[in-house]
DNA sequence: CTGAAAGCGCTTACAG
DNA sequence: CTGAAAGCGCTTACAG
C-alpha cells in the first residue's frame, strides 16, 4: 500500500508538502497541488488511519455501546441504531459497535485505548454504571436516555412525561373514562428504566385530574407471557374502553390479542401506543401512536457529541426532551357506549 | 494518560522491556514483570490503539458491512449482527459498523486505510459489486451469502436446496398434494438474492418429483402489500393445504391475515416458514419453521475471518453451506380433507 | 534476561 | 510557498 512518501516521491516534493496539499491547511501552489493529487490517484493513496489517529488524537471513530438485554425488545433497539451510524458517517465518522454484555468493561476498553472520540451510549438506565467510566473518560459522551446524575454528559430523550400526558388526554377528550396502560416489565423499571415511571406517573397525574380512572399495569417483553397478560388486563376491566401501550412487545403482540377476542380498535376499543413509525410499519401495527423517534435522538445525540468532539462546543452540557408527536392511525373513538361493557367474544 | 513510557519509567526499565513484559513475547524475570504490572495498575495504562495498530499493523478490528435495503425487513438483519459482533468480541476483536448506502464506497474506505484487520459482507447478492474491492484489499473476507463468484473470500450460507426441499418433503409426508410457496419479492432477486432462486427451484423440483402441486409467488417485504397478497393467494388457491414462506415480513404478516379469515394452523392450513428461531419468538409467529440460523453463521464467519487473519489458515477458500434444521411448532398437520375446499371466512 | 534504537505512517510546529 | 525534522506511542529486530 503506498504511503505519503511515496506520493511526495512521485510528486517530486517533500513528505509535509504532500501532506498540506491533502489536508489544504496551507496555502500550496496550484502546480503542486497537481502533481500530489494526480500522484495520489496513480497510486491510489488512502491515509492510514492508526497512523493518522497516533499523529492528531483523532479517530474518526465513535463508540457506540447497545446492550441488547434479554428482557427489551431488540427491534426498536435496532432503530437508534441506525439513526446513529447514519448521521456519524454523514458527519465523516465511523462506528465501533460494541454489544458486549459488560458495558462498563467495553466502555473502559474502547476509551482507554483511545480507539474512539467519543461514545453514544444507548439504553441508559437511571443509575447507570457505565456513566462513572464515561466522566473519567478522555472522550465526550451523549446518552440516549435519561440517568439521575447528568454531570458531564449531553442527555436526550423523549419527553416521557409529555408522552403520559398526551395518551391520557386524548383519550379523556373523546369521552373515556377507563382506561388501562401497560408499561415495559418491572424489572425493567428496577435496573433503572425510569422513563416507565415518568410516563406513567404523568399519566396517573392526568387522569387524577380529569377524574378518571387509570389502571396500571407492568407488562411482560416477551411472548407468549404479554399476550397472556393482555388477554387477563382486558378481562380484569371489562368496563374499560382505552389502552394504553408504553411497551413493545405489547403493541406486536396486541393485533392477535384483539382478533382472538374478535375486538376491533376502534370499535371495541380505543388503542394508544408509544413507538415508532418504523417499528409500526415492520410489525403492521394499526394503532396511534407516541412517536418514540428513535432516528430522531440518535441523530441529535451524533451532532452534539461532534460538535463536541470538534471543540466546536465546548460549552455547558445539554439535557434535551424532544416532544413526543402523535401518529394518527385511527385507532382511537369515542367509546362504544358509556359505561356498557366492551363485547366480548361469543363462546 | 500513561504510557509505556511512562509505565517504563516507574518501573525502572526500559520501554521495550516493559512492552515484553505485557506481551509475554519473550522471557522476563519474575520479579521485573511484577514491577511492570504494578505500574500498570498504578497507571491505569492501557495500550493505544492506534499506535499499536501501525506499530504491528494488526487494528484487532472487523469490519461488518449491513446495508439495509428498503425492500428487506431490517429485524432479520439484526441477528446476524449480533451473531458477528458477540463472536469477534470473544476473540478478541472490535466491531466497525458500516450500514452506508454504497457498501463498495465503505468497504474501499476501511479496507484503504487499514481501519480493519478483516471484513464481514452481510446480504451477499449473487453478483455483489463489493466483491472486487475486496479481492483488491489486503485484508481477508468472509461473506453471509453466497455470491456468483466465490474465489477469494469464504462464503457461509444456509443451504437453501435442502431447505426448499425439507419444506416440501415435511408436507408431502404428511399427505398433501397441493402447496403455496412465498419468497421473497421478486426485486430481491433481481438484485441478486440467489438464494431465493436456490430455495424456490429445489422446491419446484422436490415437489415434482413427488407429483404434487406447487403455486409459487414473489411477496412483498413490506406492510400492509405482503397481508394483501397473502389474502389474494389463498383465495386463489382454495384447494391448496399447505403454505410454505421463505419471506419474513409474509411470516410476521401471515398470523392477522389467518385470524382474519378464521383460519387456524394445522387445522385449516399447515404452515412452514424459514426464518430464524429468535425471529419466531420475537414476533410471536406459531409456525413450524426451517431454522435459518443467523447467529451461527455469522460466528462461523468470524471465526474463519479470524483464523485467517491471525495466518492460522492461509489455506484454500471454503464455501460452506449448513444443513437447515427444522424448528418444530406444530403448525403441520394431515390436510383435513384430500381434495376439498378449505374452509373460508363465514361471511 | 535486558536495553538502545529503528521504524510503523502520518501531522505539524519550526525555519527559510 | 516549501522542506527537514521531531514526535505521536507502540513493537521488535539487533546487541549484549
Amino acid at each position: 500500500m503506498a504511503t505519503i512518501g511515496d506520493v511526495a516521491k512521485l510528486a517530486g516534493v517533500s513528505r509535509s508538502t504532500a501532506s498540506y496539499a491533502l489536508s489544504g491547511k496551507r496555502a500550496i501552489s496550484d502546480e503542486v497541488r497537481d502533481r500530489v493529487y494526480a500522484a495520489v490517484r496513480q497510486l491510489g493513496y488512502t491515509p492510514n488511519a492508526g497512523a493518522r489517529a497516533l499523529a492528531t488524537s483523532q479517530t474518526m471513530v465513535i463508540g457506540l455501546l447497545a446492550q441488547f438485554l434479554p428482557d427489551e425488545f431488540a427491534p426498536a433497539m435496532l432503530q437508534y441504531i441506525l439513526g446513529v451510524s447514519d448521521s456519524a458517517r454523514e458527519l465523516g465518522y465511523d462506528i465501533l459497535l460494541v454489544t458486549e454484555e459488560d458495558g462498563t468493561r467495553a466502555l473502559k476498553r474502547i476509551t482507554d485505548s483511545r480507539a474512539v472520540d467519543g461514545v453514544v451510549l444507548l439504553n441508559v438506565a437511571e443509575d447507570d454504571e457505565r456513566l462513572p467510566i464515561l466522566r473519567e473518560a478522555a472522550q465526550p459522551g451523549a446518552l440516549v436516555g435519561l440517568p439521575a446524575d447528568c454531570a458531564g454528559v449531553d442527555v436526550f430523550d423523549l419527553d416521557f412525561e409529555e408522552a403520559g400526558r398526551m395518551m391520557v388526554e386524548h383519550l379523556v377528550r373523546l369521552g373515556h373514562r377507563e382506561l388501562v396502560l401497560v408499561s415495559q416489565p418491572e424489572h425493567v423499571v428496577q435496573r433503572g428504566g425510569a422513563y416507565v415511571w415518568r410516563l406513567q406517573n404523568a399519566a396517573l397525574e392526568a387522569a387524577a385530574l380529569r377524574g378518571v380512572v387509570l389502571h396500571t399495569y407492568f407488562g411482560a417483553s416477551r411472548q407468549p407471557e404479554i399476550g397472556r397478560q393482555l388477554t387477563q388486563l382486558l378481562d380484569a376491566h371489562p368496563t374499560a374502553t382505552g389502552l394504553l401501550l408504553n411497551n413493545e412487545a405489547a403493541a406486536a403482540a396486541l393485533p392477535s390479542v384483539l382478533s382472538g377476542r374478535g375486538l376491533r380498535a376502534p370499535e371495541d376499543l380505543s388503542v394508544v401506543g408509544r413507538y415508532s413509525d418504523e417499528f409500526a410499519r415492520t410489525f403492521s401495527l394499526p394503532y396511534s401512536s407516541i412517536e418514540s423517534a428513535p432516528d430522531r435522538l440518535g441523530r441529535m445525540a451524533v451532532r452534539t457529541l461532534v460538535d463536541r468532539i470538534e471543540r466546536r462546543a465546548g460549552g455547558p452540557h445539554v439535557v434535551r426532551f424532544i416532544s413526543p408527536d402523535f401518529a394518527e392511525r385511527h385507532s382511537t373513538a369515542p367509546p362504544r357506549a358509556a359505561g356498557s361493557p366492551a363485547p366480548r367474544r361469543d363462546h
